[in-house]
DNA sequence: ATAGGGTTAG
């Protein structure tokens, strides 16, 4: 660096902030401050940017106080940007006491708030966010349609984008995919089938995300054949696709057909891995599924929380104690989170081997955070 | 100069 002002190490930050190097930002702005530099409006943007991507530490509240302290809350990007932050963060509390004493608001401040709770299931409150904003854009539109289908509110949904219609809009790439995904997921082949017309119409279904959304969908209606028909006249070059035809064939009992599939992939990925090796376990072909376990490793695609289910329940129904150990050891060591599926998954495993896994019972209760419906007590 | 929705695995 030739010297060290303001404008060098905002630029400097900004470059890096722009191609994803979030650390590094973070790296040169302590640098900043280190050196007693003050930060403007343009720097506070980034550095918030990087901090929103990078998770660790948490120091929403020391960038809120820099914030105000070097005095730029006027500035509605920098005001948007801290939003973001708490939402992202889950602070919705502190989202919404900064919201409302932000001097400005413009259409994205309010979509960010608006995210805030629908992302955080909130979908009614959201609503009346929603409502109050003036000027709805599609981003605005698509955010609370999308948390009526994350709530599995399909009709809901639809009323609004058929309100959206109204006004003039029309719906872009991720509204489509957030309703077919939906459509597929409650299996909604009536509304699901729209969308996919929706879709050919407007020429989304050339984007290679769209197709495997639509293969999704059509899979997970039972409708293999129409899933096989897109993958066929679709871009094989994404991965994604063939990630879902499989899983499609998979969860309409197609092992065999499934694994040619996966064998003739160009690249497999934890998805394509995870969908083959849950598709054994759940056919009662743990030691299959085993075996495509050890060939990933071996092929360097890192597990995650959701191949260990499967790979956890396979061992659990071979009963072999020395792979159970291993299993639970390398979680702990790899660091793969425990969610409510995984931590079930190991606790029905420990019941294979009572002598030998002792205590692990409650120390998995103490650590997950499982949700007491799934030990029968609310029925 | 700087900002906001998303897909495929259980």
């Amino acid at each position: 660096m030739t010297e060290r002002n303001c404008v060098s190490y905002t630029t400097m930050i900004m470059g890096l902030v722009q191609k994803g190097f979030w650390s590094e930002g973070i790296w040169v702005f302590r640098d900043m401050r280190w050196f007693g530099v003050g930060p403007n409006e343009v720097t506070m943007v980034n550095v918030i940017s990087a901090y929103l991507h990078c998770g660790g530490i948490k120091v929403d509240k020391m960038l809120h106080g820099l914030v105000l302290k070097i005095g730029v809350t006027g500035f509605v990007h920098v005001c948007t940007n801290l939003l973001h932050l708490y939402c992202f963060r889950g602070c919705l509390k502190d989202a919404s006491v900064l919201f409302n004493e932000m001097p400005e608001k413009n259409v994205v401040s309010w979509n960010v708030m608006l995210n805030g709770y629908t992302k955080a299931g909130l979908v009614d409150l959201g609503k009346e966010v929603f409502e109050q904003i003036v000027d709805k854009d599609v981003v605005s539109w698509g955010t609370i349609i999308d948390g009526y289908l994350q709530a599995a509110r399909l009709n809901d949904a639809v009323k609004i984008y058929r309100e959206m219609l109204y006004t003039g809009l029309r719906p872009n790439d991720i509204m489509i995919v957030d309703f077919l995904s939906t459509c597929g997921q409650v299996m909604s082949n009536f509304e699901g089938k729209q969308f996919h017309g929706v879709a050919v119409k407007l020429g989304f279904d050339l984007l290679d995300f769209i197709q495997a959304t639509i293969i999704h969908f059509y899979a997970a209606c039972g409708a293999v054949d129409l899933a096989h028909l897109q993958f066929e006249i679709g871009n094989k070059d994404h991965v994604a696709c063939w990630n879902a035809l499989i899983a499609g064939l998979v969860r309409n009992r197609k092992i065999n057909e499934a694994r040619d599939l996966f064998d003739h992939m160009p690249a497999r990925d934890v998805f394509s891995w995870s969908s083959m090796i849950s598709g054994y376990s759940q056919s009662e072909q743990p030691d299959l599924a085993l075996g495509l376990f050890h060939e990933m490793l071996a092929s360097g695609v890192k597990p995650n929380e959701i191949t260990m289910v499967s790979v956890v329940s396979s061992i659990a129904s071979l009963g072999t104690l020395k792979e159970g150990r291993w299993a639970h050891d390398y979680i702990c060591k790899s660091s793969i989170p425990l969610n409510d599926n995984l931590s079930a998954t190991l606790i029905d495993m420990s019941e294979y081997f009572p002598d030998n896994f002792m205590g692990l019972n409650t120390k998995l209760i103490s650590l997950s955070s499982l949700s007491w419906p799934m030990f029968g007590l609310t029925d």
